[in-house]
DNA sequence: CTTGACCTTCCCACGATGGGAAGCCCTATC
DNA sequence: GATAGGGCTTCCCATCGTGGGAAGGTCAAG
């Protein structure tokens, strides 16, 4: 299988899977003697995989544990879930750090009856001189 | 006031400071005869001004609109309006997402009982082999 | 006059991805 | 067998916002 299927099959980009290779995520593919990467099955189950844990957010370098993990079949599952709730845990605080900035911002908006004139509370409230409400 | 005061005033650090010159955040700055920039207390506000745009999560590019209707005086609250709600916008896709995401991991950590067996929901889940339940 | 803190510009790095150029390879069609 | 086209290769550049650090000039206090 060439790397456009391998691509197309397993939802990474040909570019990603050659980026990946590069920085040694995933292990060198073979090559035709003209030198096209070649990957079987498993490979392509490993793109896939690598895709998963992309879509779930892992980072990449996460990804390489988690990668390390699944083919280590003595492997703790304790390790499995460490590695998730420490990625759960960002996410976490990512969400509430963006969920602030939506309340306040909502809180801003609603008091802006946007129309013509200029005065606006957002403006008023970045430019520091009320003390913001933060609700 | 040179850009070590104005960064340790406004939040916004030298190198920052600096960037949003070359990039035309801001307007270049004066400059002493041996070449030091020099800072204004108006321009110093316009450094908090950012700093809390990029606070509330505002993109550079939007900062740079802001400013824009922040220094016209015969601007309209509704543009401004316009460009939080935008923003908003953003932030609520962005929170839904990761969201989705979390709401995934925690339900695939809770049913892996982490302990010293390889036996794991979470890497069952991104290997594929099972169908998700993802809620 | 030296020392140390400040400033300057310039380049590099991150994380993850895409775009595109230049050139080789493979297959199908004529 | 030649040619066209699509796929592959490597290489460089861009994004977004920020930090690190080197090499060198400047300023103020001792």
């Amino acid at each position: 299988m060439n790397i456009g299927e391998a691509a197309s099959g397993s939802g990474v980009s040909a570019k990603m899977i050659r980026y990946y290779e590069s920085i040694g995520l995933i292990p060198t593919a073979g090559r035709t003697r003209s030198g096209y990467r070649t990957y079987s099955p498993s490979e392509l189950r490993m793109l896939r995989f690598i895709r998963r844990a992309r879509d779930l957010g892992f980072p990449l370098e996460a990804v390489g544990d988690l990668l390390a993990l699944w083919r280590d079949r003595s492997r703790h599952s304790a390790d499995v879930k460490h590695l998730a709730e420490g990625h759960i845990a960002t996410l976490t605080r990512r969400i509430a750090e963006m969920q602030a900035m939506r309340d306040t911002l909502s809180d801003l908006a609603e008091a802006c009856c946007g129309d013509d004139r200029p005065d606006c509370p957002i403006l008023a409230d970045l430019e520091g001189t009320v003390t913001p409400p933060r609700r």
